[in-house]
RNA sequence: GGGGUUAUAGCUCAGUUGGUUAGAGUGUUACGUUGACAUCGUAAAGGUCACAGAUUCGAAUUCUGUUAACCCCA
């Protein structure tokens, strides 16, 4: 038996926890393995486990749960995997952060106490990230719960390191990396961000051994001099031609470096002369490979200036730059300095200018990986939605270059490497080793390096299924149906889980990469903790209910386009889920006497009974459809639309008279029963967007089963579509439209009750509206319905409309307003005259005529007669008027 | 330098294979509490779909170019 009385507002802090509670409890979320049955599986993007969630979050956990909740409805095994994810750096500063707080340090503490911290911190924040997802309605199974620094995936990522090793995929080498001297780590390429800054060239004057000529640099980082080793100029460079083979005198230092050609050189840039620091730039790097020069490196790793580097040692890279100008200056060797715009490279982490230096690093040999990871988005085996994404994520792996995934950190995987002091190997082993497996010693180091965190969130897809082990999970549930992802990680995460899924997993990792965009602030800047203009999720849920936030995240919004947030959408989509929560409100109010076992004859069926069973169906086709292709916003708009527009607006209203006449039983239960079909059906069809309102309403009204969520999706309903009625009852809601226009024209009280004469150019619309006498006057207060025949004298004193086929006449004694009727109809002319002759020109159009499909034709001739009937019976209606 | 996205009502945005009198939310104006909802209802005003070409019987939608803003890569 259902309550026949809900509270009169929305109030999802009421029952939000409570159904959460109860679809974890009765496990719904978990999925088991079942052999035959069709599978679909999401692994979550593993929150990092640093702080909490933000509003990308929000949108990205959304966007999963309604393709989950949506797939589980229609039968599919379905599992999400949830879980989160170490964030080496990030999550090292965090702990950082704290310990510096209690006034101590990692270093004070010792690398097994900082590690053991910092797993205290994954427990509180971990827990807390879970919690949130919860409170958003996250259908996650959580039985299946991940780490990726727990046993299972810590086994798998010392496997692939080793057979990465064993192939010779990875390789330890000394490169330029780029540092980070505030996180004290090598980055790759893409945790740096380049951003342009205005800077100076400095040009300096190298003097030419035993001359007193001088050969001027330019340079935008003077204080890596110091590290110098020689001077280049491309081959063809008349200015330089007969210089080439000299020797410099590199100023301060005093040291004796050589210049050389190498068609590297820009001679446009600068002087056309560089000098040459292969310890602190890629390129020189490579130049002094290619000219055996010597590496020296001139900086320490938090950023300043090294021993070698004389009065200079100890300062910082900054500073040491402002007195090394001075001093260069000084003595002479400063040319000049110009203002030079350069793009500088930032941790994306620290936003520190990284410095570029040599180190000794491990790295992964990409180009093998790289290959049949393109060549399955090429193929249409993984397909980004939308595609415009493939072209990024192409280019990227085209042009890769190695990873380096050493990271000069404590919290992470430890690199599985172990070096021999007594025979100087190094070993790659799954299991931890004590004895040097070459000689025979003791004397082992383990490598201090931890991995990239992306290096084992690059396995997360098949990782989180138990792999190594080729578990059950794996055949059921890998390759895994679709990534649901930001644009801004195509390439730290996507392209490597390709990867890896491709080399380890054996198959892609994916079908489909669902591609959302960045949820911005109001003023489209991004959302950041320096701007403090982010706003938590966790607080609007508490405000508005999490059903309000989800549905906000997602209306309006089109696959990887970025959106803002506005408290104004958040207020609407709450008022829409207020709108839904008081129709149904009114459907309990209404259900006295109720049977569950009553289905209607068809004859039974009202027009509007046929018509919003008609629409209902339309909708669940369109929001399908929209599902199946991840439109998740024009879907949700089609349940908006339908729901508050058709439903509310038209259907309650009309279902009114036939459920307040408890005499009329016959015609109650009818209204009822489809009443009560539209609502849950529909209900379901929001469920997955709207998760818990759906649950709370579904609970109250006639149902079957436990819960809306494990309910079937409404997937054959095209029987209930019916063309006609929807004519009919187009034709009807736009007399009442019309009627209801013109008393605002006139200012009539919109409850008076007043006659309507209407003409019918059709006989079977004639009947439709005799029939439904009662719509008009329960919609437009127009009682009695008078249908008038006789064309040769019209109703005097009387307001007009027209709408297709109908003429509308509401005598209004008195309260015509000649002149301004007058005006109105005019003005109706000229629109209606601008669409005749736009069609006449079409109509005559011989090219139109004989290559537009007919019924586009027909279409057309049809609209161009509705005008012109149209415009007959207003002018008409104007000459009359002429007449007072 | 290469690539991409965006440009539609005052504001924020939809508009999926070319055929709608171009839509929504919000804001604005007028009216309205009769028994789901004022977190509401009714009605209205408001757009040269950035600009210029091209393709087509037909372009907001496809193509080219221009302009502007933003993003990614180097």
């Amino acid at each position: 038996m259902q309550e026949t009385n809900i509270p009169k507002v929305y109030d999802p802090q009421s029952f939000e926890k409570k159904w959460y509670k109860f679809w974890e409890d009765n496990k719904l979320f978990h999925a088991e393995v079942e052999k035959g049955k069709k599978p679909y599986s999401i692994v979550i993007p593993p929150p990092n486990v640093t702080g909490q969630l933000h509003m990308g979050h929000a949108m990205d956990n959304t966007l999963q749960d309604i393709l989950i909740r949506f797939h589980r409805m229609r039968g599919y095994n379905t599992l999400w995997m949830p879980g989160c994810d170490h964030a080496g750096i990030a999550t090292q500063a965090k702990v950082d952060a704290a310990l510096r707080e209690e006034g101590t340090s990692r270093h004070e503490l010792g690398r097994k106490k900082f590690v053991e911290r910092a797993w205290q911190w994954k427990e509180k924040f971990g827990s807390r990230i879970m919690y949130q997802l919860r409170s958003l309605g996250s259908s996650c199974d959580w039985d299946r719960e991940r780490f990726t620094m727990d046993e299972g995936c810590s086994k798998a990522v010392r496997e692939v390191f080793v057979r990465l090793y064993e192939e010779g995929l990875i390789y330890q080498g000394t490169r330029i990396t780029n540092w980070c001297p505030h996180c004290n780590t090598a980055l790759s390429d893409i945790e740096v961000e380049h951003e342009t800054e205005m800077g100076h060239l400095y040009h300096i004057r190298y003097q030419v051994e035993n001359t007193d000529e001088f050969v001027e640099i330019a340079t935008t980082r003077p204080e890596t001099m110091f590290g110098d080793t020689g001077v280049a100029v491309h081959p063809d460079d008349e200015r330089y031609k007969a210089l080439v083979g000299k020797t410099l005198i590199l100023p301060i230092v005093g040291r004796h470096i050589p210049l050389f050609a190498d068609s590297y050189v820009d001679p446009q840039f600068g002087t056309g002369a560089v000098k040459v620091t292969p310890a602190h730039d890629p390129n020189d790097f490579e130049m002094g490979q290619r000219h055996d020069l010597e590496q020296i490196l001139v900086m320490t790793n938090d950023g300043r200036m090294a021993a070698n580097t004389g009065k200079y040692a100890g300062m910082d890279r900054y500073e040491c730059r402002r007195c090394l100008v001075e001093d260069l200056k000084e003595q002479g060797f400063l040319v000049k300095i110009e203002e030079h715009e350069h793009a500088v490279g930032h941790c994306s982490r620290c936003n520190t200018t990284v410095e570029p230096m040599a180190s000794k690093q491990w790295f992964v040999k990409m180009e093998s990986l790289a290959k049949p990871a393109i060549e399955a988005v090429k193929s249409g085996k993984i397909k980004f939605v939308p595609e415009r994404f493939t072209k990024i994520y192409c280019n990227w792996l085209e042009n890769i270059r190695d990873w380096c995934i050493s990271r000069q950190l404590w919290w992470g995987h430890q690199i599985p490497a172990w070096y021999c002091d007594s025979c100087g190997k190094t070993t790659v082993s799954r299991d931890d080793i004590t004895v040097c497996p070459v000689c025979g010693s003791h004397q082992l180091r383990r490598d201090e390096d931890v991995l990239d965190t992306w290096f084992s969130s690059g396995l997360w897809p098949f990782e989180t299924m138990g792999w190594p082990e080729e578990t059950e999970e794996l055949k059921q549930f890998y390759p895994t149906s679709v990534l649901v992802t930001g644009y801004d990680i195509i390439f730290f995460w996507v392209a490597r889980m390709v990867m890896m899924g491709l080399k380890f997993g054996g198959d892609i990792p994916f079908k489909h990469v669902f591609i959302h965009g960045l949820v911005r602030d109001s003023q489209g800047r991004k959302m950041s903790k320096s701007l403090g203009n982010g706003i938590d999720p966790v607080e609007v849920i508490e405000k508005y209910g999490a059903d309000t936030l989800r549905f906000m995240l997602i209306t309006g919004n089109t696959p990887g386009n970025d959106m803002r947030f506005y408290w104004e959408r958040v207020e609407s989509a709450r008022n829409f889920a207020n709108k839904l929560w008081n129709a149904s409100r009114f459907m309990l109010m209404n259900l006295e006497g109720f049977d569950k076992t009553f289905v209607p004859e068809k004859a039974q069926y009202s027009l509007a009974d046929q018509w919003i069973l008609s629409r209902y169906a339309h909708t669940a086709e369109l929001v399908t459809k929209n599902l199946e292709h991840f439109e998740l916003g024009e879907a949700a708009r089609s349940l908006y639309e339908f729901i508050w527009n058709e439903f509310c607006d038209w259907y309650i209203e009309l279902s009114k008279a036939r459920l307040y006449d408890k005499e009329n039983t016959a015609e109650r239960r009818v209204a009822q029963y489809v009443l009560s079909y539209v609502l849950e059906h529909t209900l379901r069809l929001l469920h997955p967007f709207m998760p818990f309102i759906t649950e709370e309403i579904w609970q109250h009204i006639p149902h079957e089963g436990k819960s809306i969520m494990i309910s079937s999706w409404p997937d054959n309903e095209m029987a209930k579509i019916n063309d006609v009625a929807e004519k009919n009852m187009t034709a009807v809601m736009e007399t009442i439209k019309a009627i209801r226009n013109i008393r605002a024209q006139v200012n009539a009280a919109t409850g008076k009750r007043s006659e309507v004469i209407l003409y019918f150019a059709d006989s079977n619309m004639q009947k439709t509206f005799t029939d439904n006498k009662g719509y008009l006057a329960a919609l437009a207060a127009a009682e009695p319905m008078t249908v008038w025949t006789d064309k040769s004298s019209r109703p005097e004193n009387a307001m007009t409309a027209v709408v297709s086929g109908i003429e509308i006449y509401l005598p209004m004694a008195g309260l015509i307003d000649v002149e301004k009727e007058t005006v109105r109809l005019t003005k109706e002319i000229t629109n209606l005259n601008k669409e005749i002759e736009r069609l006449a020109k079409k109509l005559t159009n011989e090219g139109f005529l004989a290559k537009a499909p007919s019924e586009v034709v027909e279409k057309e001739k049809e609209k161009q007669k509705g005008y012109a009937d149209k415009k007959a019976a207003v002018e008409e209606r104007l000459s009359y008027l002429a007449t007072l």
